[in-house]
DNA sequence: GTGAAAGCGCTAACAT
DNA sequence: ATGTTAGCGCTTTCAC
């Protein structure tokens, strides 16, 4: 087992110069594979590697990147995150994981962070909180490609954009459950400064609009969508005299703790009462009865994220202004026992 | 905003050697206060932030450590991850988080990567199948710090190992079991070539012994711990002369498929059938009734992790043969209505 | 298609 | 407590 010294050795053996040896191990167009061959032959049998600080430290170029997540263990994420990381990997890119647990603060850190380690492009979902995003500034400002996903900028950015149809998926699930017969149907959003639950709401109503459902504003709740806050409001929404007989809840958790509120007044799912909730998390599956979700397809997104990030990398050089309109991810309404006629 | 060159600049706007700015950057302990001071305020004045790259070739540190989990996405090592990356990046540290998804090769191929990549330390949690570690001799053999966990080398291997009380953990499952009236206790396990399982197994064995209830073989299932398989498994159990009135099973996953299959059967959970999992998954709590298990801490298993790695790190100088007994980490029963006596 | 030569920005041994 | 000095191993013009 060599020392794994520097590729000098390898040169000296082969008679040739350390910048050939040097362009071969990078796969220079101008070498002749024959050289390639040789050199990359030695190299494996002398257990050489080129070492990655010299490389970044040299070119510039740190072949990592950045990845900014509220939480690393919400499903979508934690699967777009697989994704990414599989196919960068793939393109010999190393992933920063990092989470702001949904701390603008945290947030800002981490971008600082990120900027100083010098990673060669930052993708982010932000925070819920997040309406200012100057601190994403210093990127742009160096040219460090940047790509939001999923919680994006709701004003103009100048960064490229990955996003769920969001919309789309509050448009069918209201829809869905007013096929079904529902007259009056609840919501809970999260904060409307998240384009996520903006977008999600605007389908919702538009969903009633058309089909002339009245909108009923005491039963449409704005909070963070914990647990603890949907059982709150559905709490409320069962108390009133005009009981809904469906929701549409803006994540799964929420549709969790609609179907639990309802088990404990003894109100039958599907029966008097549909759910529909957002994400297609794995609990909505084991739970009984199955809820009705909207999946993101977050395989789909992470993907989309890989190519953006990648492009963005590599087209650094040549064009500068290439933000394009931001890139709108499918939804499918996925139908489960919550939402069954009977 | 200033162009970031070197802190060259620095030394000559101060009037001092660029070693010593050097130094103040890098808090060492004998430049004076002062200087320090100087230095710092005029760094953020020009907005200047060290090169990590270069730092990073000319120490051969890269401030980067590697973690290999199985799966991202699985809630004791998501939360691991989670806390082991806050504590890391207190200390200036990133983290570098890899999946395996439980395939050997992928593992394999991971540890040549993050060597490759210089990564100052390394965490693991090795696959399901993982019964030869010799591509983790690299990084023994090249002194890089490595500490397993959860998962770990059954035979001894020359690295630090950070695990859960998996034998108390199975002992107190079936005591429990055992205490609430059981007769008949089934077991779900996984591959008997995990640590894991081994041990669950082995408390599992040996609660039954002490209070002399007889081990029945075709009660004992090993196989991965998969919805599907544990489904299988439980239909069989159930479709037995003489039945069994409690099971416990290897993680949280089998539990859920236990009490589905109880559910279709007609079976009374907990009155006619116990349940006690593994993990505290979150789902164990949100399905109805909610399922006894035993929790696992990761908080304390990633806390545990970063002290380990980072001693080892900082250690590595000093002292070489460093390798102390595992480091055990507690364990909790925790009750909920599938084993509550009615 | 290949070679020569010039550093990239920083750290650390040694000196004082 | 601070300064001097010598590279770390690689990429990349520029030349042929």
């Amino acid at each position: 087992m060599s020392k794994n010294k520097t590729f000098i050795e390898i040169a000296k053996a082969l008679g040739i110069s350390p910048s050939t040896v040097s362009r071969a191990l990078n796969d220079h167009p101008r070498i002749s594979n024959e050289t390639k061959q040789k050199v990359k032959k030695l190299a494996l049998e002398l257990d050489f590697t080129l070492n990655p600080m010299a490389s970044s430290f040299r070119s510039n170029k740190t072949q990592t990147i950045g990845i900014i997540v509220p939480r690393i263990s919400f499903y979508f994420h934690a699967t777009v995150l697989t994704v990414v990381q599989n196919l960068l990997w793939k393109e010999g890119y190393q992933l920063i994981i990092c989470q702001s647990n949904d701390s603008p603060e945290v947030e800002k850190e981490l971008v600082n962070t990120l900027y100083a380690s010098r990673v060669d492009g930052v993708i982010a979902a932000t925070t819920l909180y997040t309406t200012d995003f100057s601190h994403y500034d210093i990127l742009t400002r160096k040219q460090i490609p940047l790509v939001f996903y999923d919680r994006v900028p709701v004003n103009y950015y100048p960064a490229q954009i990955v996003k769920g149809d969001d919309y789309k998926g509050g448009f069918e699930a209201a829809e869905h459950l007013i096929k079904l017969g529902c007259k009056s149907i609840a919501h809970i959003s999260g904060p409307l400064t998240c384009n996520l639950y903006k977008d999600r709401y605007a389908g919702y109503i538009d969903a009633l609009k058309k089909y002339k459902i009245p909108y009923r504003q005491e039963m449409v709740f704005f909070h963070e969508l914990s647990m603890d806050n949907a059982v709150e409001s559905i709490q409320k929404i069962f108390k009133m005299e005009t009981k809904p007989d469906g929701i549409f809840t803006a994540n799964d958790t929420s549709a969790i703790g609609a179907l639990m509120v309802a088990r404990e007044l003894g109100i039958e799912v599907p029966k008097e009462f549909k759910i529909v909730g957002y994400s297609n998390d794995p609990r909505s599956s084991i739970i009984s009865p199955g809820i009705t979700t909207i999946d993101q397809h977050p395989e789909i997104v992470g993907q989309q994220l890989a190519i953006t990030i990648l492009d963005l990398i590599r087209g650094t050089e040549t064009k500068v202004e290439l933000i394009t309109e931001p890139t709108i991810t499918p939804i499918t309404l996925t139908i489960r026992e919550s939402s069954k006629v009977l």
